[in-house]
DNA sequence: AAGAAATAGGACCTCAGGGGTCCGCTTTCC
DNA sequence: GGAAAGCGGACCCCTGAGGTCCTATTTCTT
């Protein structure tokens, strides 16, 4: 049920990119090293992180002295499952995706073949509705517990009881 | 972002449950030799499940010769959110959990602290609409890939674009 | 032109936890 | 009393996440 620790890097790191500026088009650029002493994660790990955002599109990298990172979009046009999908693989609850054959033995006895679709489908809308610029918008006043501001009470009402 | 076989196998076993009349109350039992052989999962594994959704409340033992298995509730009632957070522990995308303190080093620094909250909650939500019955329902004819049912549409209402 | 600084793309190692099995005890029916 | 079943726990194995490091390549600076 919990997503790689990768993943919840990625988040941070991309926060960090815009809060510091790194915007897309012409804008500055982080250094991985720089952005690993800023978010307190292990330089080496911080480098992973950034190459896999760098395939799949959602940071561009900049070679040699002077170089570094930026984002490729802005953070309020991807979607959180896009980073989930990047560092998870597929969202789906079980192995047996969409009805995909093969993998399981007991395929044609199992009585709730196909029927985990629905769920799956479910989860992943949830975190399609979701950007990153939602989950890494900057507080002030810091340290609200319960941020109850446009962009984060979106996420709760894509939910209906 | 999946959940472990366990849980898998959990709703199989359910499932089987329901089909072959271990109602709650007076009804009759299944043995987990029983139900191994019926889903074609192994035997200690299934004996395994059993002991597990016993714990958590929704099946019931019944001890020695002639003994077995029944449901305790009907799986109408049976939130598929109970059942993962009977072997997979509380549902969180992250491991900081609803802003829960402690075990992250960069907390203080952490950008997206607390951030993950309406996300968990969006799952948590949606997991908790889904019946255990919605996954069970035997299928006339069989093999419908996208059925349409009340039961399983209310995953995907369960979603506002 | 040489060197420094940075990304790019792998290979590699380690280890915690899921997945699965087994054993001994207890309970209950025949 | 024996057999059949659940109950509770200990135990092992092995995958895959998590993390580190090395080398090649690019590009700026001096």
């Amino acid at each position: 049920m919990r997503l790689s620790k990768l993943t919840d890097y990625a988040v941070v790191v991309l926060a960090r990119l815009e809060q510091d500026g790194a915007a897309p088009g012409k804008g500055q650029v982080q250094t991985a090293p720089g952005l690993a002493a800023a978010t307190g994660i292990a330089e080496p790990t911080v480098a992973k992180v950034l190459k896999i955002l760098g395939g799949a599109g959602l940071v561009e990298g900049v070679r040699g002295a002077r170089g570094g990172y930026r984002l490729a979009r802005t953070l309020d046009t991807v979607p959180l499952a896009q980073v989930i999908v990047a560092f998870d693989g597929p969202i789906a609850l079980t192995a047996c995706v969409d009805g995909g054959m093969g993998g399981c033995d007991a395929e044609a006895i199992c009585p709730v073949r196909g029927r985990w679709d629905p769920v799956n489908d479910a989860i992943r809308n949830a975190l399609s509705g979701i950007t990153v610029a939602a989950l890494a918008k900057p507080r002030f006043p810091w340290d609200l517990p319960y941020p109850a501001n446009t962009d984060t009470a979106a996420a709760s009402t894509l939910v209906a009881e």
